[in-house]
DNA sequence: TTGAAAGCGGTACCAT
DNA sequence: ATGGTACCGCTTTCAA
């Protein structure tokens, strides 16, 4: 072996006493090298401690298995949470995963879905919903036409765009029904953001309030800032002022703290509902009812469709929906 | 242009009446470039969105700028947001993140320090002090042998390896003094982990003792889940059958959330300080006074280690130590 | 079953 | 300032 601090594969041939060929061969798995021969090139390569650089093997493949993943912000519960279970769930499939956070400006999600590209991964998983935008999705049909691309929760219908989520209108609707089943009439609806998830939940607020023949109160559904204080002195403020409300919905269960902290010192018992039933939902006193969108379920799906991209079969569905469920602690 | 699917620089080579060294050295921004061939350059390559490919540049070069961050566990709020900060700086210093999660296991962390190694990333960062084993840090030591090691929050004493950390002992240090300074002699202590951090800590609560001429009491120092319903009946029993404590100290802020509940159930009013500052001190209630860690902290001065590294400058510490803050709410 | 050699797409040294 | 060319280390086709 010359004196490059790893060996390569010519090192390896020269000390087995065989072609670089027959060394891809064996590194391959290929079942064209007789036994003998395949047997004499791992002891080279155990003894040596050989492995194959990823950069020539990505050159020569067009590929080093890496996946890239862009998600606004992983310091965020549900975000990690699916990082987490993907992560898991690409390296079982042989992946590497690449991480971009890119915060919520288009400009840098553009961006940095350029620069995914440029990377040459295998595919992109685009995490939350956060990536869809209004009126200007051409970045991701355009990464889209060059590589499979997944969506967590997240809806772009497109060619080459895949999309995995949870029916989060659905859920939206049902508790307003249960909440209404309960004889609740003035349902409080908080949200901070109108990602397409943020408006899926409110369609599914309003749709429901029109099916059970109630006209949403306009007042009642307020955006405010993903901040437990400020929900907190709105909720505070909604109390002393109104307007009146006799159950809280909240898309997000961060805001449902800020809800619950409100209640408690007013000493107003009235149902609360969060989502996403993150560790937070745990966390809150009273314990709170929360929705679960299912990430890691969502995640799965997710994997698998990749796979299934990656091996070209046309089975992949490009839409696939799951239920979300109501996990029933204190607060309802 | 040929019929592959992206351009590459002989392509722009040719369309711009130049050498592919040419266009390499435009590439680089070398100052040996003719300004009319550097614009005639530029153009052909804004034209036909050429990007170098990297698996070619990393062959050429042995990199591709990327990091591998290895850590535990990505859904751990801690984890995620230094894995958040960590990502932000290192893309600013034009590196890519590539995110290993390896869970407790030895076999693991070793398996994958190894898959990182192979991938030959320029750097590794090891987040949290879950990988500093007791006895058998040789995968560490192997590893820092090959590339920068950066440990957050850990300490592995070796050639190679550099360290950020914050000094957690003379946090909790510091924590038992004020409960004492308050009248407080029998401190409940709450942990889940020995990890090196873990280790830190209940030295500062012990030492802290010993200096202010109390024994600690072994039956106040208990190791529990690290979730909240067990936390929550061991305070409630504790407080039922004792023995008696009169503050609570916890080595994570999600202990204190269960301390909390119990405390508010049996109507117990005593101090409660949690650790890490994370957003479930605020979640809380009442809201948590807990130990600020500085994370953002730590992995930015891990940032700007990693470039001193890199540039293989000389005067870059191995071992960076921070001060930690108490963030006092209501619980104390 | 094995080997020779042509890519893959850059970087960088050496001429000119 | 520019071009020619030898690497970097692997995969794969084509011959033998």
């Amino acid at each position: 072996m010359s004196e490059r601090n790893t060996p390569n594969i010519y090192d390896i041939a020269e000390r087995a006493g065989v072609s670089i060929a027959t060394v891809s061969r064996v590194l391959s798995g290929s079942d064209k090298v007789r036994e003998t021969t395949r047997k004499r090139v791992m002891a080279v390569i155990e003894e040596t401690g050989y492995t194959p650089n990823p950069f020539a093997r990505g050159l020569g493949l067009g590929s080093m298995k890496m996946v890239g993943i862009l998600c606004t912000d992983v310091s965020d519960l549900y975000y990690a949470a699916a990082i987490s279970a993907l992560e898991r769930l690409l390296r079982r499939s042989g992946f590497d995963m690449l991480l971009y956070c890119t915060g919520d400006s288009l400009t840098d999600k553009k961006r940095y879905m350029g620069f995914l590209l440029e990377k040459h991964v295998d595919a992109i998983i685009l995490v939350g919903s956060a990536f869809k935008e209004q009126d200007d999705n051409t970045h991701i049909e355009n990464a889209a036409a060059n590589v499979p691309v997944i969506i967590i929760n997240g809806l772009v219908e497109c060619p080459g765009v895949y999309c995995v989520l949870c029916d989060e209108k659905q859920a939206m609707y049902d508790n307003v029904g249960y909440l209404y089943a309960s004889g609740r009439r003035r349902m409080l609806y908080l949200y901070d953001a109108l990602t397409f998830s943020g408006m899926q939940k409110l369609d599914g607020f309003k749709t429901a309030h029109c099916d059970l023949g109630m006209a949403p109160d306009e007042a009642l559904i307020i955006r405010c800032k993903r901040d437990i204080p400020s929900v907190r002195a709105l909720v505070a403020d909604m109390i002393c002022h109104g307007p009146a409300f006799d159950a809280v919905l909240a898309a997000e269960d961060i805001l449902s703290i800020g809800v619950c902290k409100a209640l408690a010192e007013a000493g107003v018992d009235v149902p609360v509902i969060g989502f996403n039933n993150s560790i937070l939902a745990q966390c809150a006193t009273p314990e709170l009812t929360s929705v679960d969108n299912r990430v890691a379920k969502l995640c799965a799906a997710a994997a698998t469709m990749l796979e299934g991209l990656l091996e070209k079969r046309s089975d992949v569905p490009s839409k696939l929906i799951l239920e979300a469920k109501l996990v029933r602690r204190s607060t309802f």
